[in-house]
DNA sequence: CGCGACCAAACGAACGATCGTTCGTTTGTG
DNA sequence: CACAAACGAACGATCGTTCGTTTGGTCGCG
């Protein structure tokens, strides 16, 4: 699963040694959950059954591990565009395609995903810009589908690309919020309602 | 402004004291911007001109101070709603004037709005069981117009209102991360434009 | 196969800093 | 003079972090 899992005993087991990636994903946990100044070094190691000064044998300090928690969760949002902008067919597919994979993202990795999302204004200030500008782009990439869609006649007329991309984003990054990985609602089926939602609101066509 | 103005002398000039309300109104600014746990009363003092200790003459702590600010965002929600459901027109006006006092809540109490949707997990036990029930009631409201509003033809077949409830929430919450009083667009015009993507969604009508 | 050397991992006491909070004192205004 | 507000020192607790020590598993070597 992990490049480091050659070094990884049972795992689990007591007595068990634990690994970077151990330490980094219960981090994760940790802050989605109480928010990383609501997480000691001491939580964390009690998390991972150790005390909090055995930490150091992994990581340099609590901001690093801000820092690679949010920076795997940055990498697997920016794979989500990386693979929707290689196709090129229709820009509305790009589109749907890129809501389609980030509920994916934040299905299969809700803690970093989370963490991305409400602790980045945490991360020591150099960090910080490099998550903003990445952020950035990845709004970019929504806005730049909207706008060649547009262009190709698929959108409602004198639509404000910036605009629809922030609201595109606020239904994607609520999920967020509210997603349980215990609900009845497969991951494919909230992201097609979410689409049909996206794509025709909710009145009633005769309606509009 | 406020009911206990009464007791503010000229407010902000050196010297000047200080009322329960300026350190409340403080707290919601700090909480908001920095989070309640990277907040400390000391930070909040300084915001004030005062020491963190010079506080407890205003309220009983920091957990206090937490309780009040959400506390205050939670009463103008619940403002919208009683406004909202005294009109008795077609289920949609009531769902429009919803959405549009929400948008009027966040741009007029942004500090207030953010620690209630943000920090609320960090209130003590017994308030945020308070506030949780509240946050229902609150989607409840959208979830009933919702409903209504199918019954009478308005939406589209089939929709789904407690997702559609979340839909429009995620919609409007998110607000609270991308509004800033500097930017050039009006409350009334953001308002317009939620409504139109909430209503119509993004694709051409000749296209779904 | 057994055994000692090695080494990463975890321990646990301790550090200075900062946290929320207390309380006796000072200040300034009505 | 009275009283609320702010001060400022101090409290115990907890924070992130350091560091010398202990542990337990792995590997080379006879």
């Amino acid at each position: 699963m992990s490049s480091t899992d050659v070094d990884a005993p049972v795992a689990g087991g007591p007595g068990a040694t634990r690994t970077r990636d151990d330490v980094v994903a219960a981090a994760g946990r940790l802050f989605a959950q109480r928010g990383f100044h609501g997480t000691s070094m001491r939580d964390l190691g009690e998390e991972l059954g150790m005390l909090g000064s055995s930490l150091y044998s992994h990581v340099q300090g609590k901001n690093e591990l801000l820092v690679e928690v949010i920076g795997r969760g940055a990498e697997f949002f920016n794979g989500v565009v990386t693979d929707a902008t290689m196709a090129d067919g229709p820009a509305v597919d790009e589109l749907r395609h890129l809501v389609y994979g980030h509920v994916h993202v934040v299905v299969e990795h809700i803690d970093e995903a989370r963490t991305f999302l409400f602790e980045s204004r945490f991360l020591p200030e150099a960090d910080r810009l490099k998550i903003v500008a990445m952020r950035d782009a990845y709004e970019e990439a929504y806005r730049s589908a909207i706008e060649r869609a547009e262009e190709e006649g698929s959108l409602v007329q004198g639509i404000d690309a910036r605009m629809t991309a922030i609201f595109i984003l606020s239904v994607l990054n609520a999920l967020i919020r509210w997603y349980r990985p215990s609900g009845k609602r497969q991951p494919a089926d909230i992201a097609e309602e979410m689409w049909a939602f996206i794509a025709g609101g909710i009145l009633a066509g005769d309606t509009r």
